[in-house]
DNA sequence: CTAAAGATTAGAGTTAACTCGAAGTCAAGA
DNA sequence: TCTTGACTTCGAGTTAACTCTAATCTTTAG
């Protein structure tokens, strides 16, 4: 049971940006009886998780529909794993060039010491 | 040897973008005699390699810095080096939690066939 | 000679994702 | 009672990375 400022401090997030992510019906905490939200631990960790998904990239439009279906319940769990191993395989993808242009540099690198050392023997 | 146009549609970006990116001092092509820009293969890899860190979300700032290192020559290579270094950790850390989700996700999926079959047998 | 393609500068518009501030209300604790 | 921390709506501001338009000029191919 957390309130706004203290949800706000555990996730990182601004309260500003929590409500922000309730327009965008990202989350939807419970009320209390005079109206003041609460969250969850629940809420922490979805809050995470799309916290996640950001951090690799993940458009919030696409976490919108991620979500989406995620309040429909669990008759949308094989459409979610879907978009969750879309999202996968791009990283990966992303990642394979990545690490293939550092193999590259590597090899240039390895040359640059290489003449270096020779250099150093004269 | 390829005039903006034709460079443009080799890589995917705008001539617009193409000169946003040089205003930027990411790019740096030749000029003819008349002025016109022409850009050659070294031109079109760099472009490429631009191309994979935005894909891997490096901002347009992180890349300034590293293409002003690399105008600076062989000199700055190990810097440069680390940057890439730096930024693959990043991405093989995001990869990682991610990876963790899926895996939790997948395990629930495998709750909820586990528990779908079971229903159907009765 | 004209149309196409290039150049320049300058600035406006767009989308995403915040980020903040104002203005007004309400309720509980010291 | 007064401060604190919620709540609401609304709208403006910000940063990144384009994206485009306009206005004006120059060169080159058909």
């Amino acid at each position: 049971m957390y309130s706004i400022k203290l949800f706000a401090s555990k996730t990182g997030l601004s309260a500003h940006t929590l409500r922000f992510y309730e327009k965008l019906q990202l989350l939807d905490p419970h009320r209390q009886a005079n109206g003041h939200r609460y969250y969850t631990e629940q809420d922490l960790s979805w809050v995470n998780f799309i916290k996640r998904l950001k951090d690799t990239c993940m458009p919030l439009k696409t976490i919108q529909g991620y979500a989406a279906l995620r309040q429909q319940g669990n008759s949308t769990l094989a459409q979610r794993l879907e978009i969750l191993l879309n999202h996968q395989k791009m990283i990966e993808q992303q990642l394979n060039t990545l690490q293939g242009n550092l193999q590259h540099l590597n090899e240039k690198i390895e040359i640059y010491h290489h003449n270096l050392s020779c250099y150093e023997q004269l």
